[in-house]
RNA sequence: CGGGGCGUAGCGCAGUCCGGUUCAGCGCGCUUGGUUCGGGACCAAGAGGUCCCCGGUUCAAAUCCGGGCGCCCCGACCA
């Protein structure tokens, strides 16, 4: 393994596959798009899916598991939803040695399957709202792949509700959105536009989808969760109905939701610098590392000492921590080995300190170093770890407000577009318009912001538009 | 599916043009021992190979020829 990364001026792309396979997050399956996610990458996965379960749970939401495999007739229930699909599965012809009468579908999604059983359980109005999510692996064959931001395989949540009406499923499909904005902006400290996806961009099957889209390091946007209004649409795909308090039988309304393993590449390019990775505090599998420095016994029972009581503290905080006391590696190489791999603090303790007990504490973000007394480190540790993921959370924002530009025509648009910024504008065109526009400069609409009550000039079309979009280059 | 790059030790690579005593090599990592330890330590001794696969040419192939496979990057689709 080589020592250095990639600096991310001289080769974007190059910088985040060097993080992830140098900070050991995930390597490459025999499988072309096929990801393993290695012990520091799934850990930081699963702070993510515990976080976003307690909030699914909070608001009322159950978990359940379907099956992987859909039988193929019931992938062509819906008819954009086969359009959307099909292309990008991967299909079971055999099983047991035989071909199968019927292929199975490895899911790329599961509504098909769960509509299918929702029709079982779901009879009078006092069935509803069904409030099912699931964790689960789905598979998409993509032609292009890149490690956690797109692979064959992936994992996710599916959220998959039945509500009674079209209001309380709307509802639900928001609600949700803005869980997924807490997740990106409370927890993964990666500020989030939030609004709705254009025609072109909403999800097969759905009548609307609503997103949450960050901006990247490099400037591109990143899709990071999906909520959709599934209307009646997969309700009368698989005709499940409901008795209302009339009697009378109607078409349930849907919502489908969605955050998966791409987080982690969204934090790894939200965030991260030319040394390595930086975790936000709140998702790091170690919060603070420690890393003694020692010459000899004498120094080193003294610095254990010390070290005792700090982690006893930090264990009482429920403080996650590394204490890196092996002796294969130099104090220095630990340092930038911990750098690469993210983690927010980092605590030298040295003979000098052992002496005064103190200890040092040096961010990972600003590389800044102070020496402590240790009690008075024990009782800042928490609050400093509050101040970094507001620091990378603000650090982030301004850099996605720094480039961010508003235009009011289309040589405008496309020079801010060459610049790789955000680019919001009056728009007044059809999808029609919004492909050529991605024909001539790759940017697509990445958000519709909720909210707007200002009136102007469509940049494009020239036409008088009563919204602002987002146009973005997009991952 | 188009364009480009690559395949030699765990990783990164040299060697390939021009076949042969510089052809099984280097750096990192790994093992053992010792000295080190405040920003990627040093010394010594080791282990480690189907040179992607199949076929051909030749006295002789990592190297030349034919075919195949795989991976990465860049474009068209997508969370």
């Amino acid at each position: 393994m080589s020592l250095s990364i990639t600096k991310r001026s001289q080769d974007y792309a190059k910088w985040y596959t060097d993080v992830v396979q140098k900070a050991e997050l995930a390597d490459y399956g025999p499988v072309k798009g096929t990801m393993v996610i290695r012990p520091y990458g799934y850990a930081i996965w699963e702070n993510i899916r515990n976080i976003a379960d307690r909030m699914f749970k909070a608001t009322g939401h159950v978990n359940a598991y379907f099956p992987l495999f859909i039988p193929e007739s019931y992938m062509k229930r819906e008819a954009e939803h086969v359009a959307g699909f099909a292309p990008e599965c991967a299909v079971v012809t055999h099983g047991g040695g035989k071909k199968l009468t019927e292929p199975l579908y490895i899911r790329p999604t599961s509504e098909t399957i769960i509509w299918a059983m929702y029709k079982r359980w779901i009879k009078s109005y006092r069935d509803l709202p069904l409030l099912i999510n699931q964790w689960a692996n789905v598979v998409r064959w993509e032609m292009r792949t890149r490690l956690f931001l797109r692979t064959t395989e992936f994992l996710w949540q599916e959220g998959h509700t039945a509500h009674a009406d079209a209001r309380e499923a709307e509802e639900e499909a928001q609600r949700i959105l803005e869980i997924y904005r807490q997740l990106a902006e409370d927890y993964l400290a990666m500020p989030v536009l939030v609004g709705q996806k254009s025609e072109s961009q909403k999800f097969a099957g759905a009548v609307r989808t609503y997103a949450i889209e960050a901006m990247m390091g490099d400037k591109k946007a990143l899709q990071a969760g999906t909520s959709h209004f599934l209307g009646q649409n997969f309700a009368k795909a698989f005709d499940v109905t409901f008795l209302n308090r009339e009697n009378q039988l109607e078409y349930v309304w849907a919502t489908s939701w969605g955050v998966s393993t791409r987080l982690i590449g969204g934090i790894i390019m939200a965030h991260g610098d030319d040394k390595g990775l930086i975790l936000p505090p709140r998702v790091a599998p170690y919060q603070v590392v420690i890393v003694p420095i020692w010459k000899n016994d004498s120094e080193k029972s003294q610095i254990n000492e010390l070290v005792a009581r700090l982690t006893e503290a930090l264990q009482a905080q429920q403080i996650r921590f590394y204490y890196d006391d092996s002796e294969q590696n130099t104090p220095g190489w630990k340092f930038n080995h911990w750098e690469m791999r993210g983690t927010p603090l980092r605590i030298e303790i040295g003979p000098r300190e052992a002496t005064q007990n103190k200890i040092v504490i040096v961010r990972r973000d600003q590389l800044t170093r102070q020496m402590l007394p240790l009690d008075a480190a024990v009782e800042q540790i928490a609050p400093l770890l509050d101040t970094f993921h507001r620091d990378l959370f603000q650090k982030a924002l301004q850099f996605r407000t720094e480039n961010t530009v508003t235009v009011e025509n289309y040589h405008q648009f496309c020079q801010a577009i060459e610049e790789g910024r955000f680019v919001q504008a009056f728009w007044g065109g059809d999808t029609a318009a919004e492909a050529r526009i991605q024909e001539e400069t790759k940017a697509t609409i990445r958000v519709i912001p909720f909210e707007q009550n200002q009136k102007g000039t469509c940049f494009y079309t020239g036409k008088s538009a009563d919204k602002i979009v987002v146009f973005a280059k997009a991952y």
